[in-house]
DNA sequence: GCCGTTTTCGGCCCGACTGTTTTCAGTCG
C-alpha cells in the first residue's frame, strides 16, 4: 500500500503547486482527482501495474495516459522529473498555507511576486507589518481572516477521530432538537458517511426562527468560541478543539442540501454530470429543469430525478456506488440495529475494568444476545492476561452465568496472542473450550512483517478471528508491516474472519480493506474491544465501518443469531 | 490532464460569501 500512498501525495503537492503557478485550473483538478483516486484505491498500484502494464493504470478512472507514465517512470526509477521540475519553481514551506483558512493560491502568489514572501516566516511577517494589506485585492478584514485562519490551523492542523465527535454531536443534536423551533435536524458532511476521521461538524436543520435557532446554538453548554452567528448560519468551536457549523434551510431544501453537505464532492461532483446529461441542474436548493423546480424537500427527490436508488450516506464516496445505483445494484446495507451483540470486549479478569454479572447486565439492557468476553493472554503480562487455570475458572463461571440467564449471554473468550513463530498462547485444548477465539499480535520487533505470523494463527481451527489485523492506531501509530492482501485471501481460504476493532482509535480493519474482504467472501466481527462498559457503544463506529465497506448482514457475525455463530465456528473447527 | 451513444477537440459541477470593488476576484464547501 506505501506506493499508492506517496503518489497520492506526489500528485496532490503537484495540484499545489501549479495551482500556485497559475496553470490551467482543470489540469489542477485532475491532479486532485488522481491523488483522491490513488488514496482509496484498494490495490497496491505497482501491482496493478506488474499484473497489467501501463494500460492497467490507464483503466482506473482518472488516471489517462500522461498520469500512467509518471506513475511508470516512478515505480521504475523511484522518481518522477516533472514531479521535480514543478516542485523546484515553489517554496515548499510557504505552500503549506494553502491549506489555512482565508488563504488560497493567489494570495500565496501575490505575496510571494510582490514581497518576496519565500516561508511561513516571511508570510506571517508581511501579516504583522501590514505589507499585505497595502496589496492590491487585499485589505485588513482579509488580513484579520487569513490570522484567524493561521491561529485555528495551528491549533487543530490534525483532523478528528470520528469517535471522538461522536458524543458531542449526538448531544448537539439532542439539545437542539428540544428547541420547540426546530423541526428537522442532521448531521452531516463526513460525520454522517462516517469516515474515521472527520474536518468538522456539519449540522443541518429547519425550522421557523433562523435567528433564534442559531442563537440557542451557538450558546450551549461546551462552546468556548463563537466564530459567526447570523439567521440561517452559525458556526463555533466546542471544547477548544470540534468547529461545529450549523445552518438552517427552508423545509423546501432540506433534502436537496441534506444531500449537498453530505458530499463526498467526489460524489456530488459525478452526481452534477449525470443531471447535466439529463438537462437537470441540482444544487442545495433542489433540482431544476431549466427554472422549474422538480423535487428538494427529501433527499430521495435528488437521486430519483437522476434515475438512481437512494444512496446510503457512507456508500457515498464515488467508488463505483453512483453506477450500482443505476443498476440497481446497491448492497441491502448492513443495519445499525442488526446488531446482535459484541465480539470483542474486556473484563475485570484481565485489564478491563466491569465484572462477568456487569457485562452481562448490560448485553441485556442493549438488546443483545451475546458479549465476547475475549481477556488477554498469559504472555500480555502488561494487561494482566490470564493463566490457563484462571481462564478455566472463567469459562465455568460464564457457563453458571449464562444457566440462570434468560436474555442474553457471555461468550467465554479469549484475545490470544500470536507469539513470535506464530503459534498460539494457550495449546489447542484449552482453546477448544472456547466459544470465541480472536488472535492477535501486540509485539512485534521493529521492521518486523508479521504477515507469516498471522497466516500460521488463522490454520488454528479454534481461531475465529483476528483481531484489529494491521494494529494501526488513528492518531498516533502506522501499524506493524503486514501484507493485508495475502492475510484477507488466507482468511477467505481457512473461513477466519476479521475484525473490525471499532475502539475509535482503531477501526482495524479499515473501509477500504473490508470491501476487499467482503469481496472474497470474508466474514467480518465486530469488536468494540472495550475494557469498561462506558465504551461499548463505540459498535456503532464499527458498524459504521462495516457499511462503508459494503457489508449486508450475511457478512458480518454480529448481525446473525447466537445459534448461526457457534454453528459458523464449529466448522471451522472440525476443518 | 482527463474524457467521449452528441465530441479525439473542447469541454470540464456549481453556487454563496466576503471583501474589495463599481462589476469582480478569490476562496470555500
Amino acid at each position: 500500500m506505501g506506493k499508492n500512498k506517496i503518489l497520492c501525495e506526489i500528485f496532490s503537492q503537484m495540484a499545489d503547486a501549479l495551482d500556485f503557478l497559475g496553470e490551467n485550473p482543470f489540469k489542477i483538478s485532475a491532479y486532485r482527482k488522481a491523488s483522491r483516486v490513488l488514496e482509496d484505491y484498494p490495490t497496491d498500484i505497482e501491482e496493478v501495474y506488474r499484473g497489467g502494464g501501463i494500460t492497467a493504470l490507464t483503466s482506473i478512472p482518472g488516471i489517462g495516459a500522461a498520469m500512467a507514465k509518471k506513475i511508470v517512470e516512478f515505480l521504475e526509477t523511484g522518481r518522477m522529473h516533472k514531479y521535480e521540475e514543478v516542485i523546484s519553481q515553489v517554496p515548499q514551506d510557504l505552500l503549506r498555507l494553502i491549506d489555512v483558512q482565508g488563504i488560497g493560491p493567489k494570495t500565496l502568489k501575490l505575496a510571494y511576486d510582490q514581497l518576496g514572501v519565500r516561508s511561513i516566516q516571511d508570510f506571517k511577517r508581511v501579516l504583522d507589518d501590514g505589507s499585505l494589506a497595502k496589496l492590491p485585492g487585499m485589505g485588513n478584514k482579509k488580513v484579520d481572516n487569513i490570522k484567524k485562519g493561521l491561529e485555528l490551523y495551528e491549533k487543530m492542523s490534525e483532523r478528528i477521530p470520528l469517535g471522538l465527535a461522536f458524543p458531542i454531536v449526538q448531544e448537539t443534536l439532542r439539545q437542539m432538537k428540544q428547541l420547540s423551533q426546530v423541526r428537522s435536524i442532521s448531521a452531516c458532511g463526513s460525520f454522517r458517511r462516517m469516515k474515521e476521521t472527520i474536518g468538522d461538524v456539519d449540522i443541518l436543520c429547519t425550522g421557523d426562527n433562523g435567528r433564534k435557532i442559531i442563537d440557542h446554538f451557538v450558546h450551549l453548554p461546551g462552546v468556548t468560541r463563537i466564530l459567526a452567528a447570523g439567521d440561517t448560519k452559525g458556526s463555533v468551536i466546542f471544547n477548544d478543539r470540534y468547529q461545529v457549523d450549523l445552518r438552517v434551510v427552508p423545509v423546501e431544501s432540506y433534502g436537496a442540501a441534506l444531500q449537498y453537505f453530505t458530499g463526498s464532492k467526489q460524489h456530488n461532483i459525478h452526481l452534477r454530470t449525470i443531471a447535466k446529461a439529463l438537462e437537470l441542474k441540482i444544487s442545495e436548493y433542489g433540482v431544476f429543469r431549466g427554472q422549474q423546480r422538480v423535487g428538494g424537500q427529501d433527499e430521495k427527490d435528488i437521486y430519483g430525478a437522476l434515475g438512481l436508488q437512494w444512496i446510503p450516506p457512507e456508500l457515498r464516496e464515488d467508488l463505483g456506488e453512483v453506477e450500482a445505483a443505476a443498476a440497481d445494484r446497491l448492497p441491502q446495507l448492513i443495519q445499525y440495529e442488526d446488531i446482535k451483540g459484541d465480539l470483542h470486549v474486556h473484563s475485570k479478569y484481565s485489564d478491563g475494568t466491569g465484572t462477568l454479572e456487569e457485562l452481562l447486565a448490560e448485553a441485556q439492557r442493549r438488546g443483545y444476545q451475546y458479549i465476547a468476553v475475549c481477556d488477554h493472554s498469559r504472555s500480555a503480562r502488561y494487561a494482566r492476561g490470564l493463566e490457563v487455570e484462571k481462564l478455566l475458572e472463567k469459562v465455568e463461571r460464564i457457563e453458571k452465568l449464562n444457566r440462570d440467564s434468560s436474555g442474553a449471554r457471555l461468550l467465554a473468550g479469549t484475545e490470544v496472542d500470536i507469539l513470535p513463530d506464530g503459534s498460539l498462547d494457550y495449546p489447542d485444548e484449552v482453546l477448544k473450550r472456547l466459544e470465541f477465539v480472536v488472535a492477535a499480535i501486540h509485539s512485534w520487533r521493529k521492521e518486523e512483517d508479521v504477515t507469516g505470523r498471522i497466516l500460521k494463527a488463522m490454520e488454528n481451527p479454534y481461531v475465529h478471528a483476528i483481531a484489529h489485523p494491521t494494529g494501526r492506531l488513528i492518531s498516533t501509530r502506522e501499524g506493524y508491516r503486514v501484507d493485508v492482501d495475502r492475510v484477507i485471501e488466507r482468511a477467505a481460504q481457512t473461513g477466519t474472519a476479521l475484525e473490525i476493532n471499532a475502539y475509535y482509535d482503531r477501526l482495524d480493519l479499515n473501509d477500504t480493506y473490508v470491501r476487499r474482504a467482503k469481496e472474497l467472501g470474508v466474514k467480518v466481527a465486530i469488536g468494540t474491544d472495550a475494557h469498561n462498559i462506558g465504551q461499548l457503544w463505540m459498535i456503532v463506529l464499527g458498524v459504521g465501518v462495516a457499511r462503508r465497506g459494503w457489508c449486508d448482514p450475511s457478512d458480518v457475525l454480529n448481525a446473525w443469531d447466537y445459534e448461526q455463530i457457534i454453528e459458523w465456528t464449529r466448522q471451522k473447527g472440525s476443518g
